[in-house]
DNA sequence: ATATTGATTCAT
DNA sequence: TGAATCAATATA
């Protein structure tokens, strides 16, 4: 997939200035972008909460792990978790502020053999991305992709190719919180076989 | 159900 | 300086 391909833009600025509980479920069905023509539709995400939320990583102040997501908006924030797992968020927000929105799976549409050669384990195409590490594996994202600029860079970008968010996509919790664990910001698209978990 | 794995963070 | 925690996955 080429991002540069008529009627698909890349997402602006002024798109991810915006509360993760509002931008959250606008980014269902855009895609995840990676310039070797992988390319994934996000089918679930989490939106994290800064200073508002316990169970963000920003919750507690600015440090040499979360400093990405304290950065500008429309920046990748790559964290490394349980000895052996990336997982990438979206900043959003403004500067400062510690908004992020986690991405937890994505429809494969593009560059899958890439995405097989990247995570082997995966026996088949909805085995690719359907959880946050295992997206981040497919996509090649981790440590290096901390910080990425998503709005001017050249390695990753999220496009809009005209779908829309879904009109009902179905709001639950948070997966694997031990704080904030009844706060129901977590989103999916309702009928996609592509979600880490129902 | 249980093992894996190591950076980060918080409490001594 | 040590212990607990952790936005998870793989295998059984």
């Amino acid at each position: 997939m080429k991002a540069s391909a008529k009627g698909i833009r890349r997402l602006s600025l002024t798109f991810y200035r915006r509360d993760p509980l509002v931008l959250a479920p606008e980014l269902l069905n855009k895609l995840l972008w990676c310039h070797d023509g992988r390319a994934g539709r996000i089918v679930e995400v989490e939106a994290y909460h800064g200073a508002d939320d316990p169970a963000a990583h920003s919750y507690r102040g600015k440090t040499l792990r979360n400093a990405a997501m304290f950065g500008p908006p429309g920046h990748l924030y790559v964290y490394f978790t349980y000895g052996m797992h990336w997982c990438a968020n979206v900043v959003c927000g403004e500067t400062r502020e510690g908004f992020a929105v986690l991405i937890r799976a994505l429809q494969p549409v593009a560059g899958v053999e890439l995405m097989h050669a990247a995570r082997p384990r995966a026996k088949t195409d909805r085995q690719l991305c359907n959880g946050p590490a295992r997206l981040a594996q497919a996509m090649g994202i981790a440590k290096q992709q901390d910080g990425v600029d998503l709005v001017n860079g050249e390695a990753y970008a999220l496009l809009d190719d005209g779908m829309p968010p879904p009109d009902h996509p179905v709001q639950t919790t948070r997966i694997g919180l031990s704080k904030a664990a009844d706060y129901p910001w977590r989103w999916y698209v309702a009928d996609s076989a592509y979600i880490s978990k129902k």
